[in-house]
DNA sequence: TTGAAAGCGCTACCAA
DNA sequence: TTGGTAGCGCTTTCAA
């Protein structure tokens, strides 16, 4: 790899000037500036990041640190995240924590020994103290508001909407999957569906989930059958939830809707794809990316904040596991 | 932060024995090391990999390039790489080229600038020639072999595979669901495929999808049923795309497996939650990643390579968008 | 067994 | 408008 040295030599000037050059700093006569392109072209010389970074201490890394890649619909924040940091010369050091607080702790100090300018963590379960005294800012998504900024979607109301729109297609023994107890936003989701059906005449059992891997989600579909053989609707903690119950559900032979209705979280990109196709809250997960990209770098550029929690919309989508509302509801 | 002056000040010593203490290099002292430790753990020194990376051009990181983290199969491949990596105290920055030559350059440029150790690539339609003249080792990842190290399930045998046991059940309309012409591995599969049906007396047509993106697969699926409605199996390019086609079909009122069966390729997660679940020849992504992290580090290492090129089996995981094969067959 | 010092490639200050 | 140079935090000679 050409280096500084090698750009001002072959321009004939100090490497003072070159980087002057580099960087759009400092004066620099128009010739000068042509000479040192040329220079540059020719040599195809791109500047060592880490010669700079260690200067500077700061480099064009930003760490994103998600709970499970797997999980579908963590692929599709880191999307919007990489996208806008795409957009503004910044680059991503994708972190897959595992929902596991050590290994979120180590990425922390690999995102802090490589110097990066920020971080969008999208960790649930773990204390925000790791996140505290770093050199640079942390911008939380997916997790409802704290002292940090963040960016999230309103959890309750997505419960609340989910047993609305359950209850007014008529179920009456209701099923809510509740998430693990530890993840806040899955926490959320289900008071906003608890408290709504509390307001109703009507059945509910609660089946906790361990975890939202597809082992687990497979393991309580059968148990619910089993446990809860009356359920005439199910209102599950994520997609993955949703798809296992529907899944089992057809091999049991109950029929979707007209039996037993299933309205999902997320929105997944697999969702539209089941059949039938399920209904589901929908988070904006690209877009939420996109923000707590935005948010951060906000941030870093030490612009006046106007939100810094941003929280975002859910809505309903209706799709074939919920039956048609009657007009006259 | 504190740095490696620090450390040096309160144990007493100078830095460069705070240095050979860090890396157990040349001699020190038992007493002395034992100080230098307890002044790192007082500091909570963790030293800086940008001024290490500097003077080495050296890092710990390791540069994975993915094609598109949208789809389900990557992530697979990526945690595959993680654990493996992880286990060897290596990190990664995972770049996400979304089939863009120009994105995937970008991610080489910013690999070679914060001094990777290697790069794993799983980027299929680009050249090779970025990947030339480079100051460390490259692995390629689902992509099949050429002078390059690689790890690749076997394509050919797995579009074969999922001819035989599709003719073998009966199905003798078939079409076959091309993936993306520049996607060489895409292409494997569906060689392998037409090459054996052209072995039997069966009926077949093929149509070309354009992408392995969830709108695409959608868009073919509607296609499919027009363009040839005698269909009465279907070999999928990949499972996004055959839960399209299932979808679709059971849209259509299609019974499947008995009108109409499918076989997907890959066996991502969702493949097990869709109803019927999806028979698919399944590729060991997991293992996949493994065995390229393994490679890299390998060639890092300096060891000596019994395999530069390392196929991984491909296997036919039957499930219910198959007939049962009959007994006498 | 230890320490002083050079140097990795870059930026930014100060002097010219 | 330009160049010399110190220094970012670390590793690695070389000398003590």
């Amino acid at each position: 790899m050409a280096t500084i040295r090698d750009v001002a030599k072959k321009a004939g000037v100090s490497v003072a000037t070159v980087s002057r050059a580099l960087n759009d700093k400092g004066y620099i006569h128009e010739d000068t500036r042509k000479l040192v392109e040329k220079a540059i072209q020719e040599l195809n010389y791109k500047p060592n990041e880490v010669a700079r970074s260690l200067y500077k201490k700061k480099s064009r890394l930003i760490g994103l640190l998600l709970p499970d890649i797997r999980n579908p619909f963590f692929p599709e924040l880191a999307r919007g995240v990489e996208d806008e940091m795409q957009e503004h010369g910044l680059r991503l050091i994708i972190g897959n924590a595992d929902e596991k607080p050590k290994k979120e702790i180590d990425y922390i100090d690999t995102f802090k020994q490589n110097n990066v300018i920020g971080i969008i963590s999208a960790t649930n379960q773990t204390e925000t103290s790791h996140y505290e005294n770093l050199d640079f800012p942390v911008v939380f998504l997916d997790r409802t508001a704290n002292e940090h900024p963040s960016v999230y979607a309103d959890g309750l109301a997505g419960g609340k909407i989910a047993a609305q729109e359950m209850i007014k297609r008529g179920s009456k023994r209701i099923t809510l999957l509740r998430g693990p107890i530890e993840l806040r936003t899955a926490q959320d989701r289900f008071k906003g569906a608890i408290n709504e059906i509390c307001n109703y005449n009507v059945n509910f059992n609660v089946m906790t989930t361990a975890s939202f891997t597809f082992d687990d989600a497979e393991k309580i579909a059968k148990e619910l059958f089993e446990k809860f053989p009356e359920t005439d609707g199910v209102i599950a903690s994520n997609d993955l939830g949703a798809a296992a119950i529907l899944h089992e559900a057809l091999r049991r032979g109950i029929s979707v809707p007209d039996e037993l209705q299933i309205i999902g979280y997320d929105d997944i990109p697999l969702s539209s794809l089941l059949y039938p196709a399920l209904s589901t809250i929908r988070q904006p997960a690209y877009d939420m990316g996109r923000e707590a990209a935005k948010l951060l770098i906000q941030i870093i550029d030490d612009e006046k904040l106007e939100h810094k929690n941003i929280q975002l919309p859910v809505t309903f989508i209706e799709r074939q596991t919920t039956r048609k509302v009657e007009e006259n509801g």
